[in-house]
DNA sequence: ACTCACTTGCAAGTCATTTGCAACAAGACC
DNA sequence: GGTCTTGTTGCAAATGACTTGCAAGTGAGT
């Protein structure tokens, strides 16, 4: 049993626990969630869930992702234009950096950043819930 | 003459210079987006323009601002689980928080975060093109 | 004032996502 | 393994936020 299966395992009996069944469905998309090294949106989620349960409903995917958020297994990123895209939300905090030109997503941490985000937020009477930082770049031309 | 409304005729003539009409509806719209002070969504610029263009039309209020988003006149901002916002682009650069139990939106900037994200996107081989950064935040409690 | 390409209002159309509902199917309990 | 109960699914229709086609209207250069 690789690392991959353990953390379906892990995953699914955190749903079972939580009274949340696992159906063939689900258990076909965390799967996929599991092991996709990209940040693929509903469609593309939908796609790749059909290999192992034919039927599955574009619909049911969404139901799933919204549980799967709500549940907080998975994140939802709503970049710039585009469709919302998904990633497991099994990895350390991190934001993300799209290339304009091809909408390739990098992941980034940035400890510093974090620290003067919240002394931003503390100066003027806040705590921060969560935040959301996005660098919308372009390959620097070698020139 | 007050600074508003040199801000306008300013705006106006940019647009007319670049071959654009300045019809009633978009005077009134330029007009309510210079007077507001925070961050409408489309529906309510609609209604504030209601006041001067009676029967100005929700999809004229669409158009014009994409219109004026993309001569750069305005900025768009397209928050967590909300419709787009607009503000003037008149201003200085800053970022967003919003107070995730009233809505309301407080503008800051950091030099030290901007220098920072320019770093590590140039570690990466990218240049910004731009970058979008909110603070979902909460109010402190004086506890 | 005249012209005409640019604009508008209205209705209809998109697009991504959500929801109502009847048929299904996990999984707890015999 | 069979039953039952209630959470789930697939499908079609609905939503919400915009966007667009089109005929009528109107800035603004001449």
């Amino acid at each position: 049993m690789n690392e991959r299966m353990k953390n379906i395992e892990e995953m699914t009996q955190a749903l079972r626990d939580a009274g949340i069944r696992v159906t063939r469905q689900r258990a076909a998309l965390l799967s996929v969630l599991a092991e996709a090294g990209d940040h693929p949106d509903a469609p593309e989620l939908h796609r790749r869930a059909e290999a192992a349960v034919p039927g599955i409903s574009l619909s049911t995917v969404y139901r799933t992702l919204s549980t799967l958020e709500s549940r907080g297994v998975i994140q939802r990123h709503q970049f710039e234009g585009a469709s919302a895209r998904f990633e497991p939300a099994e990895t350390d905090h991190h934001d993300h950096m799209i290339d304009v030109d091809t909408g390739e997503v990098t992941e980034f941490a940035s400890d510093r950043i974090e620290r003067l985000q919240a002394e931003i937020a503390a100066e003027l009477g806040y705590e921060i819930v969560h935040h959301r930082m996005e660098l919308y770049v372009r390959k620097k031309s070698d020139s």
